[in-house]
DNA sequence: AAAGATACGGAACGTCGTTCCGCTTGGCAA
DNA sequence: TTGCCAAGCGGAACGACGTTCCGTATCTTT
């Protein structure tokens, strides 16, 4: 119950001093090569940027998921806390929840590619499928759940569906300028609305 | 303003008999492939089940896309017709649109992988997107707007970005049990319904 | 300074879609 | 029927991908 480091944090202490540069020098230039050719980049593209072999990334990220998930750590950590934060600092649990989604949302489509790659069934991101469902989801349940007790909306939709629904949605928003991500996710969130 | 013949259709007139036969046998092959393993199944299994060399297969099939749309054609087209049938025989033109999303749903989960791959922006399956497009914005377009011309939606909703919505929220409805895409797209249309 | 552990680079592997090319074969003219 | 040749075929080969492997280089400890 101590360090745990079941993963992607910068640096357990006790490696190499060069090995922790490597990494943290490996997420700058994944961070860079996400923004600029999207998640799907190839991964010799990273270690090119980075100045590293390929072997140097899986020796650090036993996969392409977890370079991913160890880039975005921090934005979705930052944003499964906004949901108990929104939640008590709203209007409405409704409000909280469409605030909480807006957030995902942006998120989402700021990242070329990553909400595609996030319900691919192409093995190996299924790890990173359930990153963020695990960190999420329970977020989503108490704001859907605090709204259904408040009477805004229908019941019966689970937490997981919606995030899948929200993540489908987000797919491919950026480079079509004829979808706009945003506006369907309002109307499916529109739909929760408890007819009253 | 004859033949035309541009693509996809079983056999143009005028090609050896082998080769006809040989296409027929591709398709066939490929829709069973489909159904076992996904749109998603690589090239050489297809060819594989129907007993030819995958040059063969490209023959027929300038890309893997243009197969997909062959096998599915005919699907597709019985959906573009359905729309304005629909239209005559709902009570409403919002109860016409919604049967018709159903239709389109109902195509698509039953496929394994095919929504996904319809919105992939690997290259190649552009013009699979694009065929889809072709042919369902139209049908979409006039349904919205019967629906929004009898007050029964918002209007300001392109068809494109429904349709884009709705294939989207069909990603992986297969495979996975606690993820229902006719749900969330029955909450997209509810959320359709002008506040009134 | 030497040894051992640790990490590195990049060649190599298996899979994919697609292309290429030497061989086979169906259809036609003689 | 025979022979010719365009049309068609099979599958090796190519380039790109994610991932693995291993000989070598570098750090750290003594």
């Amino acid at each position: 119950m101590n360090d745990g480091g079941k993963g992607a944090e910068p640096a357990a202490r006790s490696k190499r001093a060069d090995a922790r540069r490597n990494e943290e020098t490996l997420l700058d230039a994944a961070a860079s090569v996400f923004v600029a050719s999207g998640v799907e980049a190839p991964v010799r593209d990273i270690a090119a940027k980075a100045g590293v072999g390929v072997g140097t990334i899986y020796r650090h990220f036993p996969t392409r998921a977890d370079l991913i998930i160890a880039v975005y750590r921090h934005q979705v950590e930052a944003c499964a806390e906004a949901g108990p934060a929104l939640l008590e600092s709203s209007e409405t649990p409704y409000a909280a929840l469409t605030q909480w989604i807006d957030l995902f949302v942006d998120f989402l489509v700021t990242k070329h590619g990553l909400a595609a790659v996030l319900q691919s069934d192409n093995s190996g991101f299924d790890t990173l499928h359930s990153y963020f469902i695990d960190r999420l989801q329970p977020v989503g349940t108490q704001l859907l759940e605090a709204a259904a007790a408040a009477g805004e909306i229908r019941p019966g939709l689970e937490a997981y569906e919606l995030m899948r629904g929200v993540g489908n949605l987000c797919i491919g928003a950026d480079h079509d300028p004829r979808y706009d991500a945003r506006r369907l996710v309002a109307l499916l969130i529109a739909g929760l609305r408890q007819p009253r």
